[in-house]
RNA sequence: GGGCGUAUAGCUCAGCGGUAGAGCACCUCCCUUACAAGGAGGUGGUCGCAGGUUCGAUCCCUGCUGCGCCCACCA
């Protein structure tokens, strides 16, 4: 199974002159070697492959404006061992890095960075320079392109300083294949797609309510939501019968402020408390507004008072009252947060709307709770609640929704056609582990909208697209302009559609711009895309796409993975990837997320100073996919010893001039035995690894590797010195060629241990050798269970002297092994070995046995 | 409230219908010419709880409980 053809040259000699250092160390290794690769391009994918020996992977795009913590540097690790381990069975591997620089975080660090805040109404600056020192509380208005200037200088040192520490941690992208989110490619392959799900309808504007920041003063779409606990008050407020007003009806709400917004008191058509109300009106307090009392069954009888106030829109139970009952839009909420200035039409007492116009919400809630005391109608003191209030992922004040125009995508939330034809996308694809397939479609399942995609922003894609002004300069949004596809990419602010000049901007019946631009998620939504060359690069899409893997943790499984499997499935018809290995998060030491507000994060760099890349990226390595893994300093520790084992070993082999990888000259049992074992172990580890289980890969030959080293190594090394007059070529042979197996099988997880070790007698890169085969070594017929005999009469011997507490070189004046016969005859195959191991330098007797093999050992007396 | 995962040595985790495993930590010993940032040898567990299936359950089934995550939840 695992002897595939390859070009295996395992039997392999030195090829150039062999040269191991005097003393050996991990420092260093790094900038040698991640040079090395950066000059030779060593990971450079060789496009003239057809697909089906080209293995491709989608990377997730850092956030370049943020910082990355150790779970990233985790999944990016185990992204490239998969890539590593690809590339050396042979497949030309496609593995790009994009930069994510576009949309709020790059704008929020760049008016923090340089001072200035970006106003679109200002003209371009060519001359303009950001301010010496940058004032927070007084950012310098600029330009649109001015700001999008200084957007673009400071992603690029953000980017160097990403790059420098992927190719620290010894990624194996191909540095030539890079791209952002926001550059002119990203920018044609967004609007380009955009306009093809226009053209097909799967894009559309409309008005809506929307989810609506108020801090950003943006939209919000649902996956970028974060419920979080918030607290409020129960008010307990009074309607009246419009036909007799002595007769109250109580409604709770923690929203009074919303009370000039109320178009409906809802309750449960079965619930008859309110039976006799439904059908009738009610009259508001304070503000007089008649409105009618409706059923719907969303209302829940045992919450709040069991009737509802409707309110346009105080949250998205409202929205879909509002669109199931048809009732009308009376909107108080302003996109500043603030309660509207101009007193709404609709108040039959509009007097006291004054009290609240222009108040943030929160000021306008206690205002309103004045005015229902004032008019009697709070029954009572609010009782503090905690409730959970829907936030943007990155903002600090609840969400609210408010009527606006926003362009949108469909995906499901609307649709069971097409939520079906999505889930289905999601059996294509092999999930690693298979449950988080449920993560996807319970996402998929829940939806209860269409994609949001367009950002009332500034740093972003434009859509491409205007509208044509009418004789009153109003905008017809129905028909808007559009470019062709071979004028892409087109930034509508500063171009003008075709049959205008740009002096009809704004004017009536000229044009104007959409003002919006794409949300990142609608760009990075694309990266097969992007990365793969559609439209842009047909040939080299048709040997990438669909993409072979994806990597990354669970926590965006319901953006980037669902939006990328959206695209592709308009536009590609087909699955992006055939397998989502889902990374788990690395969780501090007592399970807690990690957080820069809890302080427990730990900064990469610093764990890359102290243990070198090869231990983190072993660390990295033992944690499976989709489990989180506690923060364990003490691991690394562990992986920088074995990277340092793998340097010293191979001093000791090669510095004994064993360097002949040749598994003919392996002649006697007992290394016929270890190759045995070792072939077992390549197959163990290569199907492992064809599983994706990069852990149990590296558990099976680490195992091996550490038993080499303690048993093995000890056991030939008096016969490899040559002075035993015993067959040392057999010996060092099996020593060359496992080191020169043992060296690949490690090589994806210790890049640089490996590669430093095959540079002192090997030519070329280890990354760009054969992943070892069984059969290479040639030794299927051996017995290795020569070596577990041969092993368990060192640990009786050891065991005796560490008993004893002497000294491992104490001399064995006699030894008496017991066994059964069939052991004992494999332990006489190694007996020169183990005399010479054991320091055993009278008679070794053998007798016969049952049960576990047994050692009896006298040893020399103390000197 | 719905879903998913998880529970095995002090810690981190494998495992599996047939006598409980590894690494770390801990204890004892050893400076041995690849390695003291080493090496050798040890101590340590009613496999979360309760039922069931079975000759036999840590493993399979059911139900609990704890922990974690995702989703829903603004009256």
């Amino acid at each position: 199974m695992t002897d595939e053809p390859t070009t295996d040259r395992t039997a392999t000699t030195a090829t150039a002159a062999v040269v191991v250092p005097e003393k050996v160390a991990l420092e260093g290794l790094e900038e040698k070697w991640s040079a090395q690769w950066k000059s030779d391009d060593t990971y450079r994918f060789d496009r003239s492959q057809p697909r089906e020996s080209v293995y491709a992977i989608d990377t997730p795009p850092p956030t370049v404006s943020g910082s990355l913590h150790v779970g990233h540097v985790f999944s990016y690790t185990h992204t490239d061992l998969i890539a590593r381990f690809q590339r050396m069975r042979g497949k030309s591997v496609f593995y790009p890095m994009g930069w994510d620089d576009n949309g709020l975080p790059t704008e929020r660090r760049v008016q923090n960075y340089f001072g200035v805040r970006c106003d679109p109404s200002l003209p371009y600056d060519a001359d303009f320079t950001p301010p010496e020192k940058p004032d927070p509380k007084r950012q310098v208005p600029i330009s649109r392109p001015n700001f999008v200037e200084l957007c673009e200088r400071l992603v690029e040192e953000d980017e160097q300083v990403f790059e420098a520490l992927w190719r620290r941690l010894g990624l194996s992208v191909d540095w030539n294949e890079t791209y952002t989110t926001i550059g002119p490619k990203s920018t044609k392959v967004s609007q380009t797609a955009f306009l093809r799900n226009l053209a097909r309808g799967e894009a559309y504007l409309q008005e809506a309510p929307t989810l609506w920041d108020v801090t950003f003063q943006t939209a919000v779409a649902q996956a970028e939501l974060e419920a979080r606990d918030y607290p409020g008050a129960y008010h307990r407020v009074a309607f009246h019968h419009t036909a007799d007003a002595a007769q109250p009806v109580f409604i709770e709400t923690t929203r009074p402020e919303l009370i000039p917004a109320v178009v409906a008191l809802i309750a449960h058509p079965d619930d008859e408390r309110y039976q006799s109300l439904f059908g009738s009106t009610v009259t508001s307090p304070v503000f007089g507004v008649e409105i009618p009392v409706l059923a719907h069954p969303a209302a829940e009888p045992d919450k709040g008072a069991g009737i509802a106030m409707c309110c346009t829109f105080g949250d998205l139970t409202d929205v879909m009252w509002w669109r199931e009952l048809q009732l009308p839009v009376r909107t108080v909420i302003g996109r500043d947060g603030r309660l509207l200035r101009e007193t709404p039409e609709w108040l039959a007492d509009a007097a006291p709307y004054a009290e609240l116009a222009g108040k943030t919400t929160f000021s306008a809630r206690e205002a309103m709770v004045v005015l229902l005391r004032e008019s009697g109608d709070l029954d009572g003191e609010p009782k503090p609640t905690q409730r959970m209030a829907n936030f943007y992922e990155k903002g600090d004040k609840p969400l609210e929704i408010v009527s606006t125009r926003q362009w949108y995508i469909r995906n499901g939330g609307r649709d069971a056609e097409v939520r079906d034809e999505l889930l289905a996308r999601g059996n294509e694809i092999s999930w690693i582990p298979t449950h988080m397939k449920h993560r996807y479609d319970n996402w998929v399942g829940g939806l209860n909208g269409d994609w949001l995609i367009s950002r009332q922003r500034f740093f972003g894609i434009p859509f491409p697209v205007w509208y044509a002004l009418d004789d009153d300069g109003e905008p017809d949004y129905e028909h808007p302009l559009l470019p062709a596809e071979s004028e892409l990419p087109i930034d509508p602010s500063t171009q003008a559609p075709r049959g205008y000049d740009e002096d009809q901007r704004g004017k009536p019946g000229g044009f104007v711009g959409d003002p919006d631009v794409m949300d990142t998620w609608a760009t990075s939504s694309l990266s097969p895309q992007i990365a793969g060359g559609w439209t842009t690069d047909e040939d080299l899409f048709s040997r990438v796409f669909p993409m072979d893997l994806c990597t990354h943790a669970h926590d965006i499984i319901r953006t980037w993975l669902f939006s990328r499997v959206v695209r592709a499935h308009f536009e590609n018809h087909v699955a992006p990837w055939s397998h989502a290995m889902i990374s788990g998060f690395i969780v501090d030491p007592d399970r807690k997320k990690m957080s820069k507000s809890r302080g427990n994060v730990v900064v990469p760099t610093e764990i890359l100073d102290k243990y070198g890349a090869d231990a983190v990226r072993w660390r990295a390595a033992i944690a499976r996919p989709g489990l989180d893994s506690p923060f364990d300093e003490s691991q690394m520790k562990v992986g920088r010893r074995l990277a340092m084992k793998v340097l010293n070993v191979a001093r000791f082999v090669l510095g004994n001039g064993a360097t002949t990888a040749d598994p003919g000259l392996v002649t006697e049992p007992v290394d016929r035995a270890l190759l045995a074992r070792l072939g077992r172990v390549v197959d163990d580890a290569t199907t492992a690894f064809e599983r994706y289980d990069y852990t149990t890969a590296l558990e099976v030959t680490e195992r091996f590797f550490w038993d080499f080293c303690d048993d093995y190594v000890e056991l030939v090394k008096e016969r490899s010195y040559g002075d035993l007059g015993a067959p040392t070529e057999s010996a060092r042979a099996a020593l060359a060629t496992t080191l020169h197996t043992v060296l690949r099988l490690f090589a994806p997880y210790l890049p640089y241990a490996t590669e430093e070790v095959w540079s002192w007698w090997q030519d070329g890169s280890v990354h760009r050798q054969p992943w070892p085969t069984r059969a290479a070594l040639g030794t299927l017929d051996g017995d290795e269970t020569v070596l577990d005999a041969v092993a368990a009469v060192l640990a009786g011997i050891r065991g005796a002297k560490s008993t004893a507490k002497v000294k491992m070189r104490t001399p064995v004046e006699r030894a008496t092994v017991t066994a059964p016969d069939d052991v004992l005859e494999r332990v006489r195959l190694a007996e020169s070995d183990l005399r010479a191991v054991g320091g055993v330098t009278g008679p070794l007797d053998y007798t016969t046995g049952t049960g576990e093999l047994h050692v009896e050992a006298v040893l020399a007396p103390a000197e």
